[in-house]
Order: structure tokens, then C-alpha cells, then sequence
DNA sequence: CATGAATGAGGCTTCATTCAT
DNA sequence: CATGAATGAAGCCTCATTCAT
């Protein structure tokens, strides 16, 4: 039975990183493969043991990532407070996500849906998305949430969140905390049901 | 006597064109340019006649892009109106460029800010920004809209924009027309001051 | 009959002439065709018309130079004069031709015995070294010249006058009037019978 | 623990005394890396991993042939025979340098002060050149050679010798020992004081 | 005729992947 | 196992030549 070697896992760690600060620097056709290796500090054919393949790398950061965020949003999350309430953990915790990993978030961004990501990955994408939509149809279901179908909603915040973390990165902006709570206040309005 | 070739400009056309869909759907680097000359059924050669390198082609289609959303945004725009109709033309407009150029729509996100835009590019960028700006900010002072920084109303209008046309081109959604129209009111209470 | 347009000969030598500066700066292969034109400020379709292809016009560069070096050489020749005395005239009038045409006088230097060059243009290359191993025979008859076989000794000289030149245009030094006929003197040395 | 592979040299050494046959056969421009490479029995991405451009390329080969000349000239030179001996014996050694590499010695010629040569090229250069300069310091000194400025003496007969070697390419002659003889004979009366 | 736009073969270089050490 | 040297397909770009205007 293969077990992992102690340096194993860090080293398999260093490899993500890598991947993912590359990927999500240059795209995926813009970063090469040594390049990430020499990032992690790891030999080429030592990544080439862990990912055979370049599209087996940017999923495997792929599904990291997507991962961490579920984490990141699912973690002994508020599942009886008022639904208010849950979208402020939401927004928090997404800018939470953005701030500690932000070249993870970027990654996600960029690398949504690109078509070298396998069923695996878009199952994954799957595991974070079902809950939201949960969330979603519960709040309009207590008659708190508009009507607007689901989807639609979820995109038009997730949306707004990626455009102001982008206008961030781009300069064009900076978030503090205030700032971000009343962008949480615009955000719930989009899809709150008027009072 | 030189003369531009009568075709000078189709083919000129043809090549942005070419440019713009192969580069919204495989990015910069992952765009060959003898693929664009192929598209837009040019010599590699004459292609390079025009944009004398991959660069020059992306910020060129860039710059075209740029500017028909500009166009298609202020054309005869109702600046007389009520901020609410505005907003109603731009949520309109946007989606009607959207519609009809979807790649370029999508060039215009997947670009945005990438390092290899030239000076001119991120110039004709602010002839777009600049007008949205004091949309917003007459709207402000009207009291009509609230009172968020003008740049995060902004980026989270255009960012929740993008985020429905994504997920529409991800298959997630189909936008109809009263979809559509319920986006836009749902867009316009993010930033619309309460009453 | 064809003939001649009053403008097509000066067009012809400029076009000659930026082939022989620019060939002579950046060699066969280092230099395009299309910077020949624009060089000579003629189209690139009149050049062809001259010149069908590259190969003809380094060609007919070769021989236009090679015929100015023979002319330079030959022209009102002081056939009756001493040995000494023609050989004086020799040396002056080489430096005569590098001093008031470098380019030619480099382009020949650096074309010398190119596998492009065609019959034709080897044919030139012995009407200049013809009369040259003529004078050498008669001077060996004459006594005055060392018995070196005559190619050696022309070699020679043609080789040392080619190094002053090269190091001239090199920076490694300065060929005054002084210097160009101390350098007679030690040219003369090498091939005069010693006394 | 990373090891030079033992062929490492070897293959090395190939892509040198390739590059040198090719590029003095046809020239910087005229020359392409992947012939290069071909020639060495290389892949091109190996070639790439020994000389990361052309111009590296050229230049590495360019210091290779120079320092072999140097060796040549001075591997247990005889610094203490008379100036004549010593003549001789530069002239000797740079016909067997000549004879042996003679793709090394048509190179160096060729590629001599070339705009693709670099600081260290240069420098290289000059380490055989201040040698020779010294030899010629000396001989002035001791009365044995005539005073004609020494870059002057040296490019005359360093040109002699080249033009040899280029006639005896061409074709124009056949360089025996006797001639090879009478020819050291003819440069030295080149520089020597008269007597 | 004179022109220069059009073309694609070919040159320089990178990088995904393999495999000997 | 870990490493990185080796490899060649493929990408960017130039330029000799043709041909429509």
C-alpha cells in the first residue's frame, strides 16, 4: 500500500499554491508547467508524479480552491439564524475568503467553466453552488427574498461581489470595513422583497 | 497612385472580428495569432501588416470593443430624462451589446486590466468609465441614488451585469425579457437611495 | 526596342547602391530586400523589375563594384612607368577607392567567393586579377620582384591592405598620408626582390 | 544530487564546432539554429538549454575559437628566443591553428567586430591582441623591427596571412611548407628593419 | 510601367512531457 | 522516488516574391 512520505503533503501543498498563484497571475495558457515547479521549489518531474499532466494541475488547484471556499462558507455556518443574518455571514465570509486567498478567489474567477476543467471539477463547483441555491429558495419561501429566479439572483451577487474584489485589484477602488458593509446593505437590496 | 484597397477594410474588419472571438474564448495567450489569420481568412502575413504584433492585435481589438460599447452606450443617450429611465437605457443598452456581440462583451471582461493593455487602451477604458461616473453622481445629488462611492455602485452594477451574462453563456440561465427587466429593477434597488 | 526611361538609370543606381551599403554592412543573408527599396527610395516592384531576385542583385552589385575597382585601377594606367613607380599607384589608387567608396570597397572584401555569386560575376573577378598577375610576372621578369609564386605575393598584399582597412574601420587605428606610405614602404618590402 | 550528465561535454563541445563550421560557412544571418543543432546531433531545445539565444550562440563560439588561437599562439611560447625565432614561431603556430581548425580561423575572421559580439567577446579579443602588441613593443625597442606604428604592422601582417588563407580557400593557390616558408620570409621583410 | 499589399515558407524560441541518472 | 536534462511540436514573427491596381 503507497503511503505519503512525510514532506509529501507539503510539498503537494507548495504545488498548489504555486499553481494557483500562476494560474490565476497568467492564465492557464500563460503560466508553464517548470515555471510552477520552480515556484514551489520542486523538481519538474517530482510535479509531474502528483498532476501527469498540466490539465490535471489547474483542476487539481481548481477543485482545491473550490474547496476551500465551501470551507470557507460552509464551516459551522449559522444554519438556524434569520436569513438575514445568514447573508451577512455569507458576504462576510466571501470577503473573508478574498482577503486571505486572494489569488485562490482570482483563480475561481478566471477559471470558471474554461473547458479544460473535467467532470470532477464541475461536480465540485456543484458541492458549493446547491447550498446557496438551498438558501436561496428557503429566503423566498419565508417571503423575504424577491421573486427573481434563483439562479439569477445568486449570479447578480456573486456578480457584484467579483466586480468590486476586481475593481480592487484593478485600483480602482479600496474596500474598508465600512465600505463593505454597506456594500453588503446594496447587495441584500438587490435581492430582499421590498418592505 | 497608392489607394487603400477597397477590401482594405473589410478585411481589416475581419481580422478584429476574428480576433475578438478566438481572443474572448481562449484568452491571450492561448490564442494563436496564425489561428486569428486563419478565422479571418487572411494571410498570416497581411495580419501582421496591420498589427505589426500579437500585441498590438489584442489592443486593437480591445480598443474596437471598447469603443462600440461606448457608442452603443451614449448614442443619442436621453440625457434629459429621469435618472430611473437612464438607467433603465443603460441596463438596456448594455444588454443589447451584450446580445449582439456577445464575444466582444465577453473580450471586454476577460481583458480588463491585463497587463500586456497599452496607455491608449486604458485611455479609451476611462472615455467609457468617465460618463457612468457622472450619471452616478448627479444621481447622488439628486438624492436618488444612495450614497455608496460612486466606484462601488458602479462595480457592483456592472460586476452583477457580467455575473448574469456568465452565468447565461455557463448554461446556468436563460434571460428572457421579463427576466431581464426583473434584473434591472433588482439592479436599480442596489443602488437606488430607499424611500 | 527598349530603351532606357531619362530617370531609370539614376533609379538603378540607387537601387545599387543601397544594395552595396546596406549588403556590405549586414551581409547577403542579413539583409532584405524590401530595406534595399526603401533605401533607394524606389518601389519594391521596380526593384524586381531590375533585379528579378536577391541573387541577381547582389550579383549585379558584385560586378557594378568589382568594374568600379577595375576601373579605379586601370584607368590612363602609367603602363610604361617603373615597377616601383606603378606599384605606388596601385597602392594609392586601392586606398583611393576604399577612401571614396567604403561600402563597395567592404562589400567586395566580404562577398569575395559567396556561393551566390554566378559565373558571370567570377568571370569580373579575373578581369581585375588578370593585369594584377601580369604585373607581378613582369616584375619577377624584371628582377626586381622576390620569386614568390605570383598568387602568394598578390595575396599577400591584397590581404594587408584588406587588414589596414578592417582594423581602420574598426577603431584600431588611423591611416593618415604618412602612415599610407609607410605602409607602401612595408607592403613593397614584402614582395621586392632585397638589394 | 544533481550531477553534470557525462556527455554533457561532449555534446557541448558538438554544438560548438557546429555552430563554428556552420556559421563560417554561411554567415550569422545565413545560418539557422535549427541546422545548428541537426549538425550537433542535438535536439534544438537542448542547443537552447546550452546557448539561450543566437547571439549567445555566436558569441560562446566566437570566445571558443579565440581562445583556442590563444592557446595556440602561446601554449609554451618561447619567450626568450631571439625575435626572429619567435616570428617564425608565431607564424608556424598560426598556419597549424589555420590547418587544423580551419572552419575556427575562417570564423574568426568573419565574425570579427560584428555588432552581435558582446563585452566579453571583445574582451577575449583583446587578450590575444595585447600579447602580440607587446611582441611588437619589443621588437621596435630592440632595433629589429622597422617603426612603423605597430596596430599598423600587425594588421598588415595579419592580413597577409589571411589573405593566404582566404586565396588558398578560394582555390587561387596551394599553401606547401616550402611556400609556407617563403612566405614568413616575405611578412617578415614586411616589418623588418632594413638592414 | 511603378507600386506596395498579400502571402506563406521558414527562422527563432518556448514549453509540455519523457526518461536516464 | 526525486530530479532536471533532452526533445520536438508549435507559437511568434520576418521577408522573398507575386500580382492586382
Amino acid at each position: 500500500m503507497p503511503h505519503l512520505h512525510p514532506n509529501d503533503e507539503a510539498r503537494h501543498d507548495a504545488v498548489l499554491e504555486a499553481a494557483i498563484v500562476l494560474f490565476s497571475a497568467n492564465g492557464y495558457a500563460g503560466t508553464a508547467v517548470p515555471e510552477v515547479a520552480r515556484a514551489a521549489r520542486v523538481g519538474l518531474g517530482t510535479l509531474y508524479r502528483y498532476y501527469p499532466s498540466k490539465q490535471e494541475l489547474v483542476n487539481g488547484a481548481y477543485r482545491h480552491c473550490k474547496r476551500r471556499l465551501k470551507h470557507v462558507l460552509m464551516f459551522e455556518f449559522p444554519w438556524e439564524a434569520p436569513l438575514r443574518a445568514q447573508f451577512h455571514e455569507v458576504w462576510t465570509r466571501l470577503h473573508s475568503f478574498a482577503r486571505s486567498e486572494p489569488a485562490g478567489f482570482a483563480f475561481l474567477e478566471l477559471h470558471h467553466h474554461e473547458p479544460y476543467l473535467d467532470a470532477e471539477s464541475r461536480a465540485v463547483e456543484l458541492e458549493v453552488l446547491a447550498p446557496v441555491g438551498t438558501f436561496y429558495l428557503r429566503g423566498q419561501a419565508a417571503g423575504v427574498l424577491d421573486d427573481l429566479p434563483a439562479p439569477i439572483g445568486i449570479s447578480m451577487i456573486w456578480g457584484a461581489f467579483v466586480g468590486l474584489m476586481k475593481s480592487e485589484r484593478a485600483g480602482y477602488l479600496t474596500i474598508t470595513d465600512n465600505i463593505l458593509e454597506a456594500a453588503e446593505v446594496a447587495a441584500w437590496k438587490t435581492i430582499a422583497k421590498e418592505t
